[in-house]
DNA sequence: CGACCATTTGATATGGATCAAGCGATGTGG
DNA sequence: CCACATCGCTTGATCCATATCAAATGGTCG
């Protein structure tokens, strides 16, 4: 729930004068962009979002800063689904009920948006309906690829892992990953201990450098691709 | 495309008196159904119904027979996607070409329909759309489920894939199978050799009992929910 | 500077793959 | 109707990729 999850971890910040509990759905009809409908929230990293099995009565889109959602499983261990970078809305359930929980990996600027109101436009919208449907589509493909990469082998999820980022955060051939290699381990249902040999491997291949933990430099691309099977 | 994989596989079986090259979309937009706007028609046990990479022009509806999508890896191996049955839809793609091949595991009934036609209803009837969005919601939340059961035990995705059967085609406490042992390690990221051991697991463990080799009993299904992991 | 935490590196264990028979249905031709 | 071939599946033996356990290292922040 947004007020629970906002007051214990995250401080407020409004977009101009509307209220994250009441925003008027009105004012956004004839805007054309869904997030003109929500109130902008600062949550602090490893801060919780929402969590599982809580209503999904938010929609959220990122405006600075990195998200995970991830379930636990019955054994402890998590599982990553997805990470979120700027730009990217999740927290869009099938349900009423988120199936993940969220967490901040980074500092984080989020717009918050009432989930009823974007459904209402999208009743009287056309469009607003198409961009919510093509939303789900994009997130089917997405879980899709990373279904197939989970019957990989470890290096070639990981090279697979360092080409998606590279097309979603990369600026020239470095890829700056703000996440962890525990977070990484998780999303790839790895350990971190064979996330780490891996790159390693992929180091040795010459496919890429690890300048610094968190900072990859692709120095082959074709090989990377090569490596990801 | 429609009509080589037809010629090739499947006898024409008209609905009515329509065409599958030209269903009238008009006649159907009061029916409520998406049914109605398409033509059954045969395929044979094993033969393609679509091809991966394809034109996606069509949408199929199951009348009677079971259905896998695939995917043929660069190594050779074969991954499936989904296993679907009587009353399911599928080939409904994002983009315009199919992502997964689609072949008939048993001989089957199929509903062909214009996938171009479903779209233009759907965009005068918001009632169509919706059902569209949550066909692909729903496929986004099995693919997720399907993620998640990637990562745990053999004998869990075993397990799991037994449950997921028997909320499908169970009578009482018997799921009868449709597919090999091949398609089901294809589906959950093993060899038929760790499926086939899995099993012998699950029957020792009283859980199940393997009648015939298509035909399982499920004798504790807490038992089973446990073993899932 | 020193402590801590994330990460790497090394040694060993193990679950599932691979390789190789064996077996039991199902079908086929004599 | 029965020998025989075939195919799908099971069972057994061994191997290998990755997990697990255990240090060592190094970057970061007080």
């Amino acid at each position: 729930m947004l007020t629970q999850s906002a007051i214990r971890n995250g401080s407020f910040k409004q977009a101009g004068t509307q209220s994250p509990g009441a925003p008027r759905a009105g004012a956004a009809a004839h805007a054309g962009t869904i997030e003109l409908m929500g109130a902008c929230m600062s949550f602090a990293r490893n801060s919780e979002i929402y969590g599982e099995n809580e209503p999904a009565d938010y929609l959220y889109k990122i405006v600075s800063g990195t998200v995970r959602t991830y379930k636990v499983l019955v054994d402890g261990r998590r599982q990553v689904g997805a990470f979120h970078l700027p730009g990217d809305i999740f927290g869009f359930e099938t349900g009423d009920e988120h199936t993940f929980s969220a967490e901040a990996i980074t500092d984080c600027k989020i717009i918050v948006i009432k989930r009823s109101a974007v459904m209402a436009l999208a009743a009287r919208d056309n469009d607003v309906a198409r961009q919510m449907w093509e939303l789900t589509a994009r997130e089917l493909q997405r879980v899709q690829k990373h279904s197939l990469a989970l019957i990989k082998t470890a290096e070639e999820r990981v090279a697979g892992f360092l080409l998606e980022m590279a097309d979603r955060v990369a600026s020239g051939g470095t890829v700056e990953l703000p996440m962890s290699r525990q977070d990484i381990a998780a999303y790839l249902g790895l350990t971190i201990e064979t996330v780490s040999r891996s790159l390693k491997l992929l180091e040795d291949a010459a496919a890429i450098e690890v300048a610094r933990r968190r900072r990859i430099l692709l120095r082959n691309r074709p090989a990377l691709r090569r490596l990801n099977g």
